[in-house]
DNA sequence: GACAAGATTAGCT
DNA sequence: GCTAATCTTGTCG
C-alpha cells in the first residue's frame, strides 16, 4: 500500500555532525502510514541534542536508562519519549555517539484530514513536538526505535527552506549555559513552528 | 510505594 | 503571559 511513497533520501547525511543533520532535515517530507492511513509533512522546525556534553539533552554526561536507550542506537533510528502526556520524536545522527534531532514542527501535507480526527481540533495541528507526533499517530510504545525509511515511516525529499534561521532552543528553562546555545533551526517565515508570531512569509518560507 | 521532574499543551486572564 | 492538566520514569525511603 506504501510501496509508491519509496524514499529518495540517502540517510547518510545524520552520520556525522548532527547540527548539520539538523539542518539538512528542514523541508524533507514525513510520511507515516499507521492503520493503514497516510500522514505527511514537511519539517519546518528542529533541535539538535548534542549528547554527552550538552546539558538540555537526556544523554548529558553519557547517562543511560529504560526511558533513552533508544538514544543509542545509530542514526537512521527514531527515538520516541514521552513527558507530560505527549510523545515526541527524535532523528538519530552519528554512528555511535547519543545524539539526534527533535522534530518540533512540520507543515502538514498528506492526510490533513486524518491528523484533524487524531487531535480533536481543526487548527494548530502541528506546530509542536506534541502535537505532530499525534497528527503523524507515532506513539512511544509502538515506534520508540523503529528504523527510517521501513513501511511505516519514510523520509523523501520535500521542499527547500528559503532562509534557515537559529534559535536558541525552547523549553529547556533550567538548563543553565546550555539554554542560549543556538540549536534551534526553523524556515524563516513559516508559521507552523512553536510559538511563532508575525505574518507568515511569501510561500511560507519554501524557495 | 510516594514523590518530583520533564526537550509540553490548552485554556484562561 | 501564566497555570493547570497529564503520564512515564528516576530516585529515595
Amino acid at each position: 500500500m506504501i510501496d509508491k511513497f519509496q524514499s529518495d533520501v540517502d540517510l547518510g547525511f545524520m552520520s556525522n555532525d548532527t547540527l548539520n543533520a539538523a539542518k539538512q532535515l528542514l523541508g524533507l517530507e514525513i510520511i507515516t502510514c499507521i492503520d493503514g492511513r497516510i500522514t505527511s509533512g514537511f519539517i519546518t522546525e528542529v533541535e539538535a541534542y548534542l549528547g554527552v556534553g550538552d546539558k538540555a539533552a537526556h544523554t548529558f554526561e553519557g547517562r543511560k536508562n529504560k526511558k533513552n536507550e533508544m538514544m543509542y542506537k545509530p542514526y537512521g533510528h527514531i527515538y520516541v519519549y514521552s513527558m507530560h502526556g505527549h510523545n515526541c520524536m527524535n532523528f538519530l545522527t552519528t554512528h555511535s555517539e547519543p545524539e539526534g534531532v527533535l522534530i518540533r514542527g512540520i507543515e502538514p501535507n498528506m492526510g490533513i484530514d486524518i491528523m484533524k480526527e487524531r487531535r480533536g481540533r481543526d487548527n494548530n495541528l502541528t506546530d509542536g513536538p506534541g502535537k505532530l507526533t499525534k497528527s503523524l499517530g507515532i506513539t512511544r510504545n509502538e515506534h520508540n526505535g523503529m528504523e527510517l525509511n521501513n513501511a511505516t515511516l519514510i523520509v523523501r525529499h520535500g521542499k527547500t527552506p528559503a532562509q534557515i534561521l537559529a534559535t536558541p532552543r525552547i523549553g529547556i528553562d533550567n538548563k543553565e549555559e546550555a539554554v542560549d546555545y543556538p540549536y534551534r533551526f526553523i524556515v524563516e517565515g513559516n508559521p507552523h513552528v512553536s510559538r511563532f508570531k508575525g505574518r507568515a512569509a511569501d510561500g511560507n518560507g519554501w524557495e
